[in-house]
DNA sequence: AAAAGCCCCTGGATGC
DNA sequence: TGCATCCAGGGGCTTT
């Protein structure tokens, strides 16, 4: 579910209200992806300061120390003063004086992890390798285009990996492709800096209009207030294989590029 | 260094 | 109705 901007909805959801908030308590369910990497009571009586977020992770600031949260492919938090009894798929809950944050993740590829700070091992390891921010002032169409000609490999599952530029995801590296009028099989390296800049462009206005979207809802994401979101309805491609482009009719294409599905259009993508 | 595969796990859709 | 199969928004790890 969760790329860049499913994260960026669910914290701007909830930053404001848990800010400030003390930890009273925390609730852990099946594991999860990784361990948390502390004891739960260490946790008792920090206080959130601030959520952050890099790439698909959210940060919490906390006073002292960091929890990263990652919702992996079916997770989605919810943040409420009057949470239900928790449920099957709810695996962590952190109690807090403004609230209960609960995590629900069915499938389990999400995580929370606790580091004493950002530049302590545990979290160089989950966040040391990530590119830059697409929505920040650091990513520059010249310094991508650079990033990519040092790629052999098709050009969506660079945005996919994460370490030239972070939280494109399966949905948005095949709209923004799409935007940016390039085959998603196009080798990396092979974009020239003209069509690389238009793909730059493509990701920031692709990812921004999704938050405003509130992100995309396939089958179950939500914000942190229960809200689904509607990005998916302006799809040009993804999920629509078959479909007639919207833009020059052609049916949309449906190929397998490194065990993920990928959509384009064959007319308007070259 | 980069690229390709392999998993982790549950649930929903589809087909027989 | 029951059961098998396939697929899903991610990404770290291991092997080429």
């Amino acid at each position: 579910m969760p790329e860049l901007p499913e994260v960026e909805v669910t914290r701007l959801s909830f930053a404001d209200r848990i800010a400030g908030a003390r930890i009273v308590g925390v609730r852990l369910g099946k594991p999860l992806r990784w361990a948390l990497g502390c004891e739960p009571e260490a946790l008792m009586g920090r206080v959130v300061r601030a959520v952050r977020r890099r790439g698909k992770y959210l940060l919490l600031d906390l006073d002292p120390g960091l929890l990263m949260l990652h919702l992996g492919m079916s997770g989605s938090l919810r943040f409420a003063s009057d949470q239900p009894e928790a449920g099957p798929h709810d695996h962590f809950d952190l109690q807090t004086t403004l609230g209960i944050l609960r995590l629900n993740d069915p499938r389990r590829f999400g995580a929370v992890v606790w580091a004493p700070h950002e530049a302590a091992p545990e979290a160089v390891k989950l966040l040391g390798r990530l590119g830059v921010e697409p929505l920040g002032e650091g990513f520059d169409a010249a310094a991508f285009h650079q990033a990519l000609r040092r790629r052999n490999a098709p050009i969506k599952q660079v945005l996919l990996a994460g370490d030239v530029v972070v939280g494109v995801g399966n949905i948005y590296a095949s709209e923004a492709l799409f935007s940016a009028g390039i085959r998603p099989t196009t080798r990396a390296a092979r974009i020239s800096a003209a069509r690389a800049a238009r793909l730059h462009a493509a990701v920031r206005q692709v990812l921004a209009r999704a938050v405003e979207k509130g992100g995309s809802t396939l089958r179950d994401f939500s914000n942190a207030h229960g809200q689904a979101g509607y990005f998916q309805l302006e799809a040009m491609v993804y999920d629509r294989a078959g479909q007639a482009c919207r833009v020059c009719g052609a049916p949309i294409r449906l190929i397998r590029q490194g065990q993920r599905a990928t959509y384009y259009c064959a007319h308007c993508q070259t």
